[in-house]
DNA sequence: ATCCTCCATGTAATCGATTCCACGAGGAGG
DNA sequence: CCTCCTCGTGGAATCGATTACATGGAGGAT
């Protein structure tokens, strides 16, 4: 592969030069300019990232660690992510963390030795020694969605508790008052906030959520299907069950349908984190939907102010309320002009 | 961030030994050894993989460069590729091209400059220019899933001929004769092969395949909205529709719920790629599901062997066909015995 | 004509590792 | 006791870029 060497000969003139034209540096002659770009061309020649980046320390690279990327949730915000970074100039890199926090500090201290200029972060848990160190050796670092109390570090999320309060009087409308929740682990903040943001709309009802309705799961389907079979055995089940992301309220299909039963008539379901599938399930899911694309844009746009020495904003976006039939019939009540139905 | 030659004063020794140590090279002394350790230790010292890239022009790093990042198929397939990787010692970058040939093309320069050890491609088309130079150039490559003829480049993917033979003899056993097929792109290699294994299976019954039944897709869900809209506004719509793909599947599904009608006794359906979701649809979803987790190991093993000098292979794998509901009730007469149905 | 400024260019240092080569010490063999 | 090997070690070149500094020529001002 062609170096700048054999483009400065190719050319006739130093590497200094040839550099210089790559850079768009003002001050290169017309002359050596096309000469350094015919150059480029005849040999098919395209700058060593590597080498500029040991040179310039910067590698005008991103790294995101998620916790799953079979979670369709994660791939939508990996996307967005990639999108928005590609437009201000960065690459990305992905690390899967697979929801182990061992895999995830594999994952960060691999990045920081490739010397990302900066990490978007999921945390599976409360703060792994890889994060707390990149952190304080002053890595920039943004968190998205999940992030870990008490550190400096930007936050992008959403915030759902206005939207679990509509999913409540959503549910208590219908007439349900036995409701449980699945809940992720309580390391993340997504695992403990929603099981609390549900608690205390529910306390606006004043409906208690007992132990025995809080399934412990780790955002992961077979969780949610051991949690709801956990619910089923349970001497009085709970009514609905609330899944705290897509994945658990797919493991909670997976447990009715085993049995045999149905939803909603004998359980019904919501969940957080809308997804497209949702629409075409047995029966039509419903869902809390946060504004994932939005969320990965902020979050980029964040983490490269911080890179680029501006001041990195934390950002709260509103997640809501999506109904579908999976809680049973909606309150033909708000439009009581419309007969037809179907 | 301290570097080698931080370490190496710490310790009272030269670069060389340090380097020595840490790459643990036989002639290195115990007491060298111990006080590199420590003072690698003390330091909190990590190797700068640009560095070390730089010099031994390896960055033990893969790239891969998948279609669609929001296809659950590719994303399983990303998964297997980054665990085997790991597995063997390898970091992958995975690039996302969104069915967009020059998003492809932008993508495998990108990882052409950061001079990944090898490339691993599912080509969104028949040969962009940048693969091309990418395989002329002898940059270690393997194709998975999808390929370009011509080329002198392993190929993994599964074989769904088979599998679509089966599908289209469940499809005659249910009666149906008007079979449709929703194609992805022409300039694709699964795009193409699997109208013709259709096509093939469905002259073994004398079922012709004409134009009006074969839609146009690129593998998206709103292309397989669009299809199975033109489907149903022919003049005799087909009974059937077998997507090339699960998003346009779920494009199809979205089609039929607007037109309000019902699958299968409206329109049956059929999908290439098994997906968890295909499970809890309304009705079930008939697929053909491919090893992916399996595609993506033997692809890696595959790219690796031809990295690291051995002769790498190609490998197939069968896919094979899941019946569920979505093409009509299963021909009872296998289990005459079980009369209770619920 | 002289001096200063500005511009285009080249030389060489540098980033952080790896690795070839040389060198000195110590042990074995004659 | 001398020679030869082996082993541990350090010096320095190297990978491919960027960039500070030096240089020389052209052109403008006085």
């Amino acid at each position: 592969m062609a170096s700048i060497k054999d483009v400065a000969a190719e050319a006739g003139v130093s590497v200094a030069t040839v550099s210089r034209v790559l850079n768009d540096h003002p001050s290169v002659s017309d002359d050596a300019r096309t000469r350094v770009l015919a150059a480029v061309e005849a040999l098919d020649y395209r700058p060593n990232a590597v080498a500029r980046s040991l040179r310039t320390d910067q590698t005008r690279t991103l790294g995101l660690v998620i916790s799953d990327v079979l979670n369709p949730y994660f791939t939508e915000l990996a996307r967005s992510v990639e999108e928005e970074a590609r437009a201000l100039g960065y690459s990305v890199i992905i690390g899967n963390a697979d929801e182990r926090p061992e895999l995830q500090d594999h994952h960060v201290r691999t990045l920081l030795d490739r010397r990302i200029d900066g990490l978007l972060l999921s945390p599976t848990d409360g703060g792994s020694p890889g994060i707390l160190d990149a952190a304080r050796a002053g890595t920039p670092m943004v968190f998205v969605d999940r992030w870990i109390p008490g550190l400096d570090v930007p936050v992008v999320r959403a915030d759902g508790r206005a939207a679990i309060r509509d999913l409540v009087a959503h549910l208590y409308g219908l007439g349900h008052r036995r409701l449980a929740i699945i809940a992720g682990p309580a390391a993340t903040t997504t695992g403990s906030e929603r099981v609390a943001a549900f608690r205390d709309a529910l306390a606006e009802y004043g409906i208690p959520l007992p132990d025995a309705y809080i399934g412990e799961g780790d955002f992961q389907a077979e969780s949610g299907r051991r949690a709801t079979e956990g619910f089923l055995d349970l001497p009085e089940p709970p009514e609905v069950v609330f899944a705290a992301d897509n994945l658990m309220a797919l493991g909670a299909l997976d447990a009715v349908r085993a049995r045999g039963l149905r939803v909603p008539e004998d359980l019904a379901l919501a969940a957080f984190d809308d997804i497209r599938w949702f629409v075409h399930t047995d029966p039509p899911i419903t869902a809390i939907a946060q504004p994932t694309p939005e969320l990965g844009r902020a979050a980029v746009r964040a983490l490269v102010d911080r890179i680029e020495g501006r001041v990195p904003e934390s950002v709260t976006l509103p997640a809501r309320l999506v109904v579908r039939r999976s809680c049973g019939e909606t309150n033909p009540s708000p439009s009581p002009v419309r007969r037809s139905k179907s």
